[in-house]
RNA sequence: UGGGGCGUGGCCAAGUGGUAAGGCAACGGGUUUUGGUCCCGUGAUCCCAGGUUCGAAUCCUGGCGCCCCAGCCA
């Protein structure tokens, strides 16, 4: 059994940096997590991020944590913060190693001049337009820039004017002189340096010249001397032009890229572009909403960190395209909880019982277990009395065949409290159940018959003096089919992925609930205070519910 | 019709010539003061077709299918 954080994986990238270290090519493994900071991480990046800091501890190096701040007009600092927090959270320690591209603009700059230099740059003053019809198409070759014969003392002379801010934006651009006719689109004359009279996070209005993404991402391995620069299969086609700039730069050392296949889940979406237009369309609350598959979202929502972890170590790491089903990601987080978790009785639709022969104005405390599965977490004392909330769905007049719980007549259990016997349903004029009225027996105190008598069923409950109001929410998948549609995802949310109960009852236990530690609500599920719960008003998220074989049941017949 | 990848049970995924691990899901059964947990049991001949071999998911040939690439995004 892969438990959280056990038995280290073994997959096709282990198994290469392994190599390298068994045949003395690397003396020190050295990885990297990349983020661009224009959006919050989600669970895909956690993949990412297990990978590179996982192997990096494995064999015995470290990872940096380097921003890929090079477009200043998607890039905010807000995003900086907030990706270093989810980093943290997750679990994972950079030490001293944070680095962000931009530290390295004024090397990058010098090294396209020489690139220039060598006669391997040259810039262009075609438009974007006029660019992309000289590229040619996926199956016919492109033609050379009319540019692209400038001398160098003609390159270097535009290419110092562009960093001098002599050049509206988009005017000219610096490209490689590599090959218009590659089969490899990235190998026609990429772009290397665009002008963007825009400030920059980091380095304010120092630069109106920026490196692309290929100009900055393996340079900046090189410059870390990151050895295994591991990023996912769309960049495979990169992989050419990654080695032809590292190799025809002065570059301190020879960082190899390898690719891995990144995570898709089924009932949701796992790219910026598209969670970025969730939270800006309003269609869920922010980044940070519990329905979103960003490490804040769940973090929010309740899922530990180490069942994050766990997930990841599960998936394996391969070059297959692939769609993980929501359900692996949710088992982690009950076998994680289910051992760690403290139990509490919470009531989310309340229905009223009087227990009839118990004495009026009576009360009394009883011993509850905190943990099944831990004895260590001890018992606590839950008040009883006459007077109590059940949950509403507990309860039925007229109970199918295999439905075991409370009905006219039936004694069921209250946990760690009594037997108790159905003697009479009061309803209102609309026909539905107000109330019930029980009897109990006083000789099971503590949940068990002296004459060995059996139940079928145990309820959790609430005492109705005791009882604290609480909101509770409870969440489904966000969108309803496993494959939300392309462009058209939005047609496939789920309109009823967040469901606010107001009226729901909490034994006084958890009034001190800590903020952070996620409980289970007895025969419900798991729960964690949410960051609007207040003293007094508490609001509580589901983070994911017990498996429900009744529901399964109940749902097909 | 260019270039780069991938194809093992419903979903992931081991396996690298010697006769198909494991996890999730599903379905049976047992235990149980959570219809939870836990325990036991049930399923594939490996995209297809040829070939090499005593023997192939693993090697060769030819097909088929799916994914990525034509941003001055990453």
């Amino acid at each position: 059994m892969a438990g959280p954080d056990t038995a280290p994986p073994r997959d096709f990238i282990r198994a290469v940096v392994g190599d390298d270290v068994a045949q003395g090519r690397v003396t020190e493994v050295v990885t990297r997590f990349p983020p661009e900071p224009n959006g919050y991480l989600h669970i895909g990046h956690a993949k990412s991020i297990c990978l590179n800091f996982g192997v990096a501890r494995e064999f015995g190096g470290r990872c940096h944590l380097r921003f890929d701040d090079t477009n200043p007009t998607k890039e905010e600092q807000a995003f900086i913060d907030a990706i270093i927090e989810d980093v943290r959270w997750l679990g994972f320690d950079w030490g001293r190693h944070l680095y962000h591209a931009s530290d390295y603009f004024e090397t990058l700059y010098q090294w396209a001049e020489h690139l220039i230099d060598k006669g391997m740059a040259y810039v262009d003053d075609l438009t974007a337009d006029q660019i992309r019809a000289y590229r040619g198409t996926l199956t016919e070759p492109g033609r050379p820039s009319p540019h692209c014969g400038r001398g160098g003392d003609e390159n270097l002379d535009l290419f110092r004017r562009m960093r001098a801010g002599e050049f509206a934006d988009g005017a000219k651009v610096l490209r490689a002189r590599i090959d218009m006719a590659s089969g490899n689109i990235n190998m026609r004359d990429p772009v290397l340096y665009r002008i963007l009279h825009a400030p920059h996070p980091r380095t304010g209005d120092k630069w109106c010249i920026y490196p692309t993404y290929d100009f900055a991402h393996g340079q900046s391995d090189a410059i870390e001397g990151v050895t295994h620069s591991i990023c996912t299969l769309e960049f495979e086609d990169h992989r050419p032009l990654y080695d032809w700039l590292v190799a025809n730069l002065p570059v301190p050392s020879r960082p190899r890229q390898y690719e891995f296949a990144r995570l898709n889940i089924t009932h949701t979406v796992l790219s910026k572009r598209r969670l970025t237009q969730l939270v800006e369309g309003g269609h869920v609350a922010g980044w940070d909403d519990p329905r979103l598959p960003t490490l804040a979202g769940m973090r929010r929502r309740g899922f530990p960190a180490a069942a994050i972890r766990d997930f990841c170590a599960r998936i394996g790491v391969t070059k297959s395209d692939s769609v993980v089903e929501v359900g692996l990601l949710e088992h982690c987080a009950r076998e994680l909880l289910n051992k760690t978790a403290p139990r509490r009785m919470a009531v989310l639709r309340p229905l009223k019982v009087v227990i009839e022969n118990y004495p009026e104005g009576d009360g009394e405390l009883l011993e509850a277990v905190n943990n099944p599965e831990d004895s260590s977490a001890g018992t606590r004392k839950v008040p009883f009395g006459r007077e109590i909330f059940i949950e509403a769905e507990d309860f039925m007049e007229d109970p199918p065949k295999k439905f075991f719980r409370l009905a006219p007549g039936r004694e069921v259990r209250l946990r760690y409290a009594y037997f108790i016997t159905c003697t009479g349903v009061i309803k209102d004029k609309a026909g539905s159940v107000r109330e019930l009225r029980c009897s109990y027996d006083p000789a099971t105190r503590g949940g068990n018959a002296p004459d060995g008598r059996k139940v079928k069923a145990t309820l959790h409950w609430v005492s109705a003096a005791d009882a604290m109001p609480a909101e509770v929410r409870l969440y489904e998948h966000l969108f309803t089919k496993p494959d939300p549609g392309g462009d058209d995802f939005l047609a496939d949310l789920n309109p009823n992925s967040l469901e606010v109960l107001k009226d729901c009852r909490l034994e006084p236990a958890l009034s001190n609930a800590g903020a952070g530690e996620t409980v289970q609500f007895e025969r419900l599920g798991y729960f964690i205070p949410d960051a609007e719960s207040r003293p007094g008003r508490p609001v509580f998220n589901r983070t994911v519910g017990l498996r429900d074989t009744w529901a399964k049941v109940r749902g097909q017949k």
